[in-house]
DNA sequence: TCTGGGGTCCTAGGACCC
DNA sequence: TCTGGGGTCCTAGGACCC
C-alpha cells in the first residue's frame, strides 16, 4: 500500500476524509439530562461547582454565546456578561431574559453519550480516529464516492440525532485539515463538502488562525509579516515561513495550501497521563500543596495501572502567579508500576517550590510502556496459558536488564530477570 | 479577561560518551 | 589548556489542540 507511482507525493493520494464534530457537546449532554435547558443560555464550567464563581467555561451554548460568553473564559467573567438565572430572579436590576444557567462538568455522563456516538461512527466507517470526546475523523475513501458524500454525511447526522439525541456538524474533504475546517464552517448542524480541486479556494479567504497548528502566538507573528489569511500564507515564500517558524512553518504553509500528508489512523496508546488541579486562590500553605500533589499522584498512578501502563518518568507542574508554568521531572532506571513512588518522586520534586505561592499543581507520568497488548486484555486466558509469567513482568524487567536491548514484542524471550526490588 | 484540565509535538541546552 | 566532532538521552519550556 506504500507503493506509489514515481513522482507522486503522498499528498496526491486521494482520500475522502469526514470530520465529525459534535455541536456544543457538553451543553448538548446537559440538555439530554435536563430537557428544560433546551433553548436557554447554558454554560458548562470546568473547575467550577454549582453556585461558585471560579473555574472556566468548557462549553457555552449558542444562546449563551450571544451574550459574549466564550470557551475558556473565566466563569467570573461569564457571570458578568450573563448572570445566573436564579440570581436574576432575586435581583430587580437584572432582566430574567438576560440570564442563563450554569452547570458543572459531568464527565462520566458525557463519556457515556460519546460512547454511543462513537459506536455509530465505527459502524459507519472502518477507519475512525477519535480525536477527543466530541470529535473524530472517518476515512471513507473506499466506501463513499464523492457524489454520494453529501447524502452519506447527512444520513450520519440524522442517525446521531435520532439514536443519541445530540447534533453533529460534518465536514468532508480530501485531507484531514480541510475536513476539520469544513466541519467548523457552518456550525451548528453544519454539513460542508469540499471536493478535490476546491480545497485551495475554500481555504483562501479564511483567517490564518483557522489553519491547523496556527494559534494566537503564530497568528500574531504571521500578521506582522502581512499574512492575514490562509490564502496569504499559501502564497507566501515557504523559506521565509520556515525560517521564522521552523519545522512547523513548513507544515502550516502546506496546510494553508490544502496539502496534508496525514492519513486517518486510529489513535495509539497515550504517551503520558496527567492530572492537575487549581486552588480556588493561590496558596502558600505547603501542606495544602503537598496534600493536593499526593491526591493527584495517587489518581494518576491509579489511572495508569487501570490502563496497564508502566511509567519511567514522573513529573510535576507548578503554576505560580501570575501564570508562570514550571515543570520538573525525574526518570527512573526502568519502567515501573509503583504508586508509592509516584507520590514520593512528586513530593520530592515539589520541595524546590517550597515557600512559593502556588495557584495550580499537576502530576504526570510519561515514558509509558504498555506491557499488556490489547489482545492480552481481551483474551487473557490464552496468554496466561501460553506463558509462565505475565507479559507485564517480562516486559518491565527485560527493559531494565543492563546490556539487553528492549524488544518490541512482549512475546520474545522473557529471560534475564532481576527482582522488582532493584528499582529502588 | 486574573485563566480549567487533558493531551501532543518541537526546540534548546546540558550531560555524557566515544 | 586555549580542544574536534558526532551522537544520544534527558529536562524544561513553549505552542498548540480540544
Amino acid at each position: 500500500m506504500d507503493e506509489r507511482l514515481p513522482g507522486t507525493e503522498p499528498s496526491d493520494r486521494e482520500q475522502t476524509v469526514c470530520h465529525v464534530d459534535m455541536d456544543c457537546f457538553y451543553a448538548a449532554c446537559e440538555r439530554l439530562k435536563e430537557p428544560a435547558l433546551e433553548g436557554e443560555p447554558l454554560v458548562v464550567g470546568m473547575g467550577f461547582e454549582a453556585g461558585e464563581t471560579h473555574g472556566a467555561v468548557a462549553t457555552a451554548s449558542y444562546e449563551a454565546r450571544e451574550f459574549g460568553v466564550e470557551s475558556a473564559m473565566a466563569i467570573s467573567k461569564a457571570l458578568e456578561l450573563l448572570p445566573r438565572k436564579v440570581t436574576a430572579a432575586d435581583d430587580p436590576e437584572i432582566d430574567v431574559d438576560e440570564a442563563g444557567f450554569y452547570r458543572p462538568v459531568d464527565m462520566d455522563f458525557y463519556q457515556s453519550v460519546a460512547a454511543d456516538v462513537k459506536e455509530i461512527l465505527h459502524d459507519t466507517a472502518d477507519t475512525v480516529r477519535e480525536v477527543s470526546i466530541d470529535e473524530a475523523y472517518l476515512d471513507v475513501t473506499e466506501t463513499v464516492a464523492w457524489d454520494e458524500v453529501e447524502s452519506f454525511a447527512s444520513d450520519l447526522k440524522a442517525r446521531i440525532r435520532e439514536e443519541v439525541g445530540v447534533e453533529a456538524s460534518i465536514g468532508v474533504a480530501p485531507t484531514m485539515s480541510a475536513a476539520k475546517i469544513a466541519s467548523d464552517h457552518d456550525k451548528p448542524d453544519g454539513l460542508v463538502v469540499v471536493e478535490p480541486g476546491e480545497v485551495r479556494d475554500f481555504l483562501a479567504p479564511l483567517d490564518v488562525e483557522e489553519v491547523h497548528n496556527v494559534g494566537p502566538v503564530t497568528a500574531r507573528e504571521l500578521r506582522s509579516m502581512d499574512i492575514e489569511t490562509a490564502g496569504d500564507l499559501a502564497a507566501a515564500d515557504p523559506d521565509r515561513v520556515s525560517e521564522t517558524f521552523g519545522e512547523r512553518g513548513r507544515e502550516i504553509w502546506k496546510y494553508a495550501r490544502g496539502e496534508d500528508d496525514r492519513s486517518v489512523e486510529p489513535v495509539g496508546k497515550p504517551k503520558s497521563l496527567s492530572r492537575e488541579s487549581a486552588f480556588t486562590s493561590a496558596t502558600d500553605d505547603p501542606e495544602a500543596v503537598a496534600d493536593r500533589v499526593r491526591a493527584l499522584a495517587d489518581d494518576v498512578a491509579e489511572r495508569a495501572s487501570r490502563k496497564g501502563a508502566l511509567y519511567q518518568t514522573i513529573g510535576i507542574k507548578v503554576v505560580t502567579p501570575p501564570f508562570d508554568i514550571h515543570t520538573r521531572a525525574d526518570s527512573l532506571p526502568g519502567p515501573i508500576e509503583e504508586p508509592d513512588l509516584v507520590e514520593e518522586v512528586a513530593l520530592d520534586l515539589l520541595t524546590e517550590f517550597q515557600g512559593e505561592r502556588v495557584r495550580k499543581v499537576g502530576v504526570r507520568v510519561s515514558n509509558l510502556e504498555f506491557a499488556d497488548n490489547e489482545q492480552a486484555s481481551l483474551d487473557g486466558f490464552e496468554n496466561a496459558t501460553a506463558r509462565e509469567a505475565t507479559p507485564r513482568e517480562n516486559r518491565s524487567l527485560n527493559e531494565f536488564t543492563p546490556g539487553q536491548t528492549a524488544t518490541d514484542e512482549a512475546d520474545e524471550d522473557p529471560s534475564g530477570q532481576t527482582s522488582l526490588g532493584d528499582f529502588g
